[in-house]
DNA sequence: GCAATATACTTGCATATGCAACTATATTGC
DNA sequence: GCAATATAGTTGCATATGCAAGTATATTGC
């Protein structure tokens, strides 16, 4: 009789070196081409594909996996820059919208370009078009939705 | 004309998001159950998988994607809780190998259970046996051998 | 054999980040 | 309308982690 092998353990442990690997690569460039870490740029991207171009703080939070704390302390110094500012709320005096500036829309498109390029990268090899488009829908599915807002 | 579509970018940016799914529900779990984290966790596989059980740290760092710092204090309080020993190699007195204790070789054991049974749960829903062991080998090629160790 | 270099590990320091507490505002139940 | 609860944001604190410097040992070039 045929036993069917299980491929969960392995599909995860292939994941997280992927992950590892990636994230490396990326936070090194991003942080040299554009002085900015992989979470900032993936903030900048957010809000750029975000109706408005503006988002509060919890919902960057959600989509950046992360906490509201972590997003003020990553929004402080973007803000000083000039590539955010605020917004208020007429309706509800609790929100304080992060909305990208008119610098910051330009560099979110240098960054996605340069995360783009990454992308691709990272595909080069013996990967064919069939291949990539099966990953991208498999991972998606993992995804569980996050990040689908960029995708 | 027809135009192909590039998904390069939407695959890795569901891989990320896939990754900060799995990795919080993880560790959630992994502290609740085991006490330990999943850098932790993966550690003790590591050494459970490798020529008898032990390591160096240098060995250790490259394969959870850190530096020497990180392990030498991940390794500490797993030391003192007995799950970890120091053997010192008769040739090379620079190096201060890692290895598992007969408790640590256990706690290995039920992590791996538990690692496993995430695993499985991860695919849970309209994944088919096929989709997953596809997912598995794309995911492999992307990691570059990282964590090839552990598959 | 010795100086120069390389490697393994540890530790100090700076940064990053989650959690919980705090403030301010909104909403809900009555 | 008011009290109770919920939500948004900020900040203090503890932990995690990378980098660079320091120590100890090996290896290499001569």
């Amino acid at each position: 009789m045929m036993r069917m092998t299980d491929h969960t353990y392995p599909a995860i442990m292939s994941l997280f070196g992927a992950y590892a690997a990636l994230e490396e690569r990326f936070s090194g460039e991003l942080g040299a081409v554009h002085g900015m870490g992989l979470k900032e740029s993936l903030m900048l991207l957010h809000l750029a594909s975000a109706t408005a171009g503006r988002l509060t703080r919890v919902d960057l939070a959600k989509r950046l996996s992360t906490t509201g704390s972590t997003i003020t302390r990553i929004a402080q110094p973007l803000e000083k820059l000039g590539f955010l500012d605020r917004e208020a709320d007429p309706r509800d005096a609790r929100l304080a919208y992060i909305v990208l500036t008119q610098t910051g829309r330009e560099a979110a498109g240098n960054i996605r370009l340069t995360l783009q390029r990454q992308c691709s990268t990272a595909f080069r090899g013996d990967w064919t078009a069939v291949d990539i488009e099966r990953f991208a829908h498999l991972a998606g599915r993992l995804a569980a939705g996050r990040n689908a807002q960029l995708v």
